[in-house]
DNA sequence: TTATCATATGAACAGATATTCATATGAAAG
DNA sequence: CTTTCATATGAATATCTGTTCATATGATAA
């Protein structure tokens, strides 16, 4: 084995191996935007909001009182997913109105429950 | 306005909006699990690892060196992932081969990858 | 058997994160 | 204008989480 191809000097599997896995890894940052997405999904506060809001926009005192949790909480919560653009908002007068952002929030979860559900 | 519905009291929206977040939202404890599943996803070393599986099996070994992380954080992580069923091992010898554990990891990682690319 | 290699495990520590509390902003009502 | 209501924000705290270090297990080779 010659010394041209460092990278596969320590594999114990074929070298092709890691040619794969270079070719279809995206760069660094993508995988690191990547577990932030789901980071953000890694919480049940915020799980459950999105699920409230599935059917329909709510402001942050129905979604408080629905769930069971401080208006507080909801409120830092929400943040996180408007930042991370699951969530978007609209104003009317004192109100604000959440929505979901867009489709993917949907098709994201369903995969995650079609797991669970095995 | 009447007492008799207690859940319409402190809504702002119409009642209907409650029927229908109660209707579609799984039980707490799915959500909780659903929550669980995520956080796996939501740290990039974990991803790294699923990403190096997407085209073959390889060994511990293999992955550290791949990923540039030491033996003991991959063999950690490796657990978590094996215990919440997103990757599976084949014990060969000394070697310990490890393969994704069925199709919803890509599924969920795919349409992460999606929502980032907007 | 003994040494070595591959992997796993447990404790410890550092960094991240969700909630709470206090308070600020901002809009409508009186 | 002042009060009240809806939401947002920042600091503090307690909990959780990922990595490291030391070591254990388990299998092959010598």
């Amino acid at each position: 084995m010659s010394t041209e191809n460092t990278a596969s000097e320590f594999m114990h599997i074929h070298e092709e191996a890691i040619e794969k896995v270079r070719e279809i890894t995206p760069p660094d940052e993508t995988l690191y935007d990547l577990a932030e997405l789901f980071k953000v999904f890694g919480d049940s506060t915020r799980i459950k909001i999105l699920y409230s809001l599935f059917s329909s926009e709510l402001c942050v005192y129905d979604i408080s009182q629905l769930l069971g949790v401080s208006q507080t909480a909801v409120s830092h919560q929400l943040k996180i997913l408007k930042t991370n653009k699951l969530v978007k908002s609209r104003k009317d007068g004192k109100h604000v109105f959440y929505s979901l952002a867009d489709d993917h929030v949907y098709s994201i979860i369903n995969q995650g429950i079609e797991h669970i559900n095995e």
